[in-house]
Parts: C-alpha cells; sequence; structure tokens
DNA sequence: TTCCGCCCACTTGTATGTAAGTATGCAGGG
DNA sequence: CCCTGCATACTTACATACAAGTGGGCGGAA
C-alpha cells in the first residue's frame, strides 16, 4: 500500500486531503476492489485520528467508492458494470448538454483557446505522455462546461468519472489510443467552430463512449475486481 | 425552529437521520437562508452529541446546503440564482436523456402502470393537495428513470431538486397550477405511449422549466433570501 | 465622544474514549 | 471426526474532551 502519513498543514483541512489520498488510491487501484480498510489502520499510516479519516469514508461512501457495512468493516466495492454504466449516463447526460449550449454561446476567442488546448495534446500524445495527456483531456472537458456557462456539469462529471477512470486504469495502454482521442476532440472542436449543436453533441457523445468499449475485455482480466450482477 | 428531539433506534443511523431533518428544515426554510446554524445548538436539541451532528452538515456541505467556515460558523446558504440554475441544468439533462430511452424501452404494462399515476394525480389535483400531489410527482418522474434503466438519475436529480423545492416553497400556490403540472403529465406520457423519444424529450423540457418560471417574482418578494450576485 | 486594544465566549477541527454488535477460533461434547 | 457454544478480538457508531482561531464587547486613553 502506497498510502503514507500526509504532510499537514498544507491542502487544508485533514479529512479533505485523507479524502483525495484515498480516492486516488482506490481510483489506481491501489486499494483492491473487494478490500477491507480500517478506519484504525489508516489513521495510524497517515499519522492522524480517526476522526478525519472517518469523514472521508463517509464521502467516499456517497461516491459509491466504498461500502460501510456497521459493525463489520468497510470495503472497497469491486466495480460494478451497472455503476460504471451509471457513471457514464451521468456524463454523457450533462456534457452533451453543456456541449450544446457552448456551440450557440461560444465565440472567435474560445474557440481559439479549446483549439490551442487540443494542439498541446497533440504534442504530448506523440510522446505517449498518458499521464500530461489526461490533465489536458479534464481541461478541454472542463474547459467545455465552462463554455456553456455550467461549470457544475463538469464537477459533477468528474464526481463520477473516478468510477471510469478506475476501470481505464486497468486496461492496458493501446499505441494508437492517445492520437484516437486526439482526432475526437479534433471533430468535437469542429463542430463548435461551426456553431452547429447538432454535431456538437454526436461528435462528444461517440467519443464520450470510447472509454466503455474496453469494459468487457477489462472484466475478462480481472474477474475478481468485479461485482457479480444478480440475474 | 421547529428541530426537535429525534426518536432513535427507527429511521437508521442517527447521522442520517439528522442530515434528513436539517435537509428537510432548510428545504421547508424553516432555517432561513444566511441564517447561522450552531453545532453544539443543533446537538443540545436533536438530544445527540456532536459527531453525528457534524456528519450530516457535511453531507449538506457537498449538497450546498449550507457552508461551513472554519472557526466562524456554519450558514445556511442563501439562495442563488446560479445554484438553482445549476440544478435546473442538471435535473433537466439527465432526466431528458432518461425520458428518450424511457420511450424506446417502455412496455405496455409500463405505459398503463403510468397512466395509472397521473389518473391519480388528476383525483389529488382536484383537492388541493399539494403534498400528496408532491409525493405522486415524483414517483412520476422516479417512474421515467426506472423505465430507462437509469434509476441513478432520478437519484441525482432528488439530490439537487431540493435547491428547485426551496425555491417553489416560497412561492404563493396558484389555483391552477396542479391542473397545468397534470396536463403536462398527460403529454409526456402521450410521448411515451407512441414511443416518440423526441416529443417525450419536448415536452418533459418544457414541464421542468414551469418550476422556475416564478423565480423573479420569489427573488423581489424575498430578496434577503438571495445571494447577490457579483457583476 | 471616539478609537484602539485586550479579553472572553464561541466556533469548527481533531483526538480520544465508550458502547454495541459481528466473525473467528478454540475447547469440549457427541 | 464433526458440530456446538463461548470467549475474544475486531469493527463501526456515537459521545466527549482538547486545540486553534475568530469576532464582539468592554474598558481605557486621546
Amino acid at each position: 500500500m502506497r498510502i503514507d502519513r500526509l504532510r499537514r498543514g498544507s491542502g487544508g483541512p485533514a479529512s479533505r486531503q485523507v479524502y483525495r489520498a484515498l480516492r486516488d488510491a482506490i481510483i489506481a487501484t491501489e486499494f483492491e476492489p473487494g478490500q477491507r480498510i480500517s478506519e484504525n489502520e489508516l489513521a495510524e499510516r497517515l499519522a492522524v485520528s480517526r476522526t478525519p479519516v472517518r469523514e472521508a469514508l463517509i464521502r467516499l461512501r456517497d461516491d459509491r467508492f466504498v461500502q460501510i457495512v456497521p459493525q463489520l468493516g468497510t470495503f472497497v466495492t469491486r466495480i460494478s458494470a451497472a455503476a460504471v454504466e451509471d457513471a457514464q449516463f451521468i456524463r454523457e447526460s450533462l456534457e452533451c448538454a453543456a456541449v450544446r449550449l457552448a456551440a450557440t454561446r461560444a465565440d472567435d476567442a474560445d474557440i481559439a483557446a479549446l483549439s490551442g488546448l487540443v494542439r498541446r495534446q497533440a504534442e504530448v500524445s506523440e510522446f505517449g505522455d498518458y499521464e500530461q495527456f489526461a490533465v489536458l483531456d479534464d481541461e478541454f472537458h472542463a474547459a467545455i462546461c465552462e463554455l456553456a456557462g455550467r461549470p457544475v456539469a463538469w464537477e459533477v462529471a468528474q464526481r463520477v468519472k473516478g468510477h471510469l477512470n478506475r476501470v481505464r486504469r486497468l486496461s492496458l495502454p493501446q499505441p494508437r489510443y492517445l492520437a484516437e482521442m486526439v482526432a475526437e476532440h479534433r471533430l468535437v472542436l469542429e463542430a463548435l467552430d461551426q456553431r452547429d449543436p447538432d454535431a456538437a453533441e454526436v461528435t462528444l457523445r461517440h467519443h464520450l463512449r470510447m472509454v466503455l468499449s474496453a469494459l468487457p475485455a477489462i472484466r475478462a482480466q480481472h474477474p475478481d475486481y468485479f461485482e457479480e450482477e444478480r440475474p
């Protein structure tokens, strides 16, 4: 486990730092799905008391990243196909609605800024820099929601996106993956440039669905990470 | 203040009961927007310790119903036009996406069930029973998300809907209001019956936007309940 | 009268203690 | 050998105690 004592006094309240650390660890599958985690052990490792740990776990439960069973334990949720599809549905609904608005509100400067973002994505994709690309990818989607005047769309999308990222982390990097993402971003950008809400929605929806395409393969590879679905 | 000691041992964990009680009180404006609320005072009134109160407040902060300022106090958020519109955007995006799916998936039995629901709504609207109508209204929207196979859409919508309800509570009941709602539900139902996703989306979107129409009047009536927007 | 500065009451954040319940392992009987 | 019952160690939920920091009120000085 890579969770370790967090340095205090820097990033806000301890409970928030614990929340972020645990969330990142779960999404990165450093905590394996199904694994039991203990408030006491976490508090000891992180060098804080149980209180902020507990508050972090409550937030993670609201995010459906852990399941708290009284008098029994707290468990990292297994990956549920239904939960992943729910996350995808929410993200798709919100971002597609946002991109339609963005297409009607964007001015030339906005388009130019987005264009620069995609250009930088192309650069880092050349080097296969997945980390940096992920940052620029988030910026792209956030910028669309910002343009739509609905930053809240990205806030909510980002919250549920954790479930998608946890799956994506398990998929082996495909060589052509980044290049395809950039190409799809260009299509969305083009639709926005032409102020075409319908085209923007269609291209973005297609783009967002690419993420899920690898789900069955991942499930076959890590069956014990998945919740068995009720029939 | 109508918050009072909650009876334990019935409705799950204390923190959850506190959360619901506070949420309801805020939405009903029994706690006025901008008012400061104290963990200690709440704990005393509810006859629990600060711990479950605190956990409830954390959830309410995530819902944007309170704002917690360290070493200063916890405040009921004032009504923000932006927050209300955000809630509206999220609800509209999710439910409209759901109703499209519902239009493609519903079978005759589903339509019949929905139809019965609307009929009951018509009955209670005759008597101007707002409380009962609100319950049936929620059931209607939940049923649509259920039909779409995305109950999560209703879960999220319901969470943000609190912001809309807090506004709606402030508007004086219009005599024709309930009848109009039923009529709009009938239009949505009709579109679903004809398995027409486009019509279903359009009618539902129109229906959802009715809620916001009273916003400017309410703001004029209760200016101190609103956040002054930054220009 | 007005303004400055100190003290105190009160706030949230964190730490720790108490209560109640579940799974586990072991001992003993069939 | 296998099953039953209990002691125990562990869990979360809740209660309480302590720490750090802010705002207001009060008193004194100009």
